[in-house]
DNA sequence: TCATATCTACGAAGATTTTCGTTGACACTA
DNA sequence: TAGTGTCAACGAAAATCTTCGTAGATATGA
């Protein structure tokens, strides 16, 4: 059967985070990554990653001693999954309000906004 | 002290969101609100808003038999919390990323596009 | 007043998340 | 090969979240 995909807790994010911007790695380089952050056990992250791999977030490659693991989806898509998640949930899907919400209580740059705006049309032309 | 504001947790969410729409409302509102879109125990909504009230998340008014509760918070404060937070951890602060996302794998109306370039414009104005 | 309904408080079970310690396997090196 | 370091597996503790049952207080109405 084919479950829908979980959503990662706050930690599993964290660790996709890594994943995402390493690639593959091992326990050993997704620790010393996080660790620059916070203080962390080597064994708390390698639980966490084979927790993520029971639950199909993670998969690994075991032919070295040292597992490596690798998100099974890519960025992109978990992170269109958490907005798309976070817009029904709090905003009752109104994009503007997300956005409006987003945007205020916190400095953008006249870049950001012009990129915002570059996005719309965009948005606007792929769909017409 | 003043603690930061607690994250609501998935159920609390569903309560605050009925007492933003609603108003200062006692339990057996909150639940039968609650109730139409899924079945929960009148004690669960009960030992939520309890807890949510040791949390600071709502308080109550204690003079009728029936406690009227209400979120501490404006929706607005809240959302914008949500909204911020998922900002730094999903996408770097990158209100760019985040819109595009959230726009991804769903139909936006083009009312929809241009009320969110309308609060661009708006947003814009505001920090000149 | 007695039965019934409503309400809060309390406690607790079960699930999930977060965090590690310990153990035993394996590998490198002096 | 003996010692040292690295690794995965396992289990489990602590925290938090979610859910509800039960008990006792209070109101209502016949």
């Amino acid at each position: 059967m084919k479950q829908p995909p979980h959503k990662p807790t706050a930690s599993e994010l964290e660790i996709l985070r890594v994943l995402w911007t390493r690639g593959p790695s091992t326990v050993r380089e997704v620790h010393e990554s996080l660790s620059e952050k916070k203080e962390l056990g080597y064994t708390t992250v390698l639980k966490l990653l084979q927790i993520m791999t029971t639950k199909g977030t993670v998969r690994r490659n075991e032919t070295q001693r040292a597992h490596v693991y690798e998100a099974c989806l890519p960025a992109e898509q978990t992170k269109r999954q958490l907005a798309g998640d976070m817009l029904q949930r709090v905003f009752e899907g109104s994009a503007s309000q997300l956005m409006m919400h987003a945007l205020a209580g916190r400095k953008s740059s006249p870049q950001e906004i012009e990129e915002l705006r570059r996005l719309l049309d965009e948005y606007e032309g792929s769909r017409k």
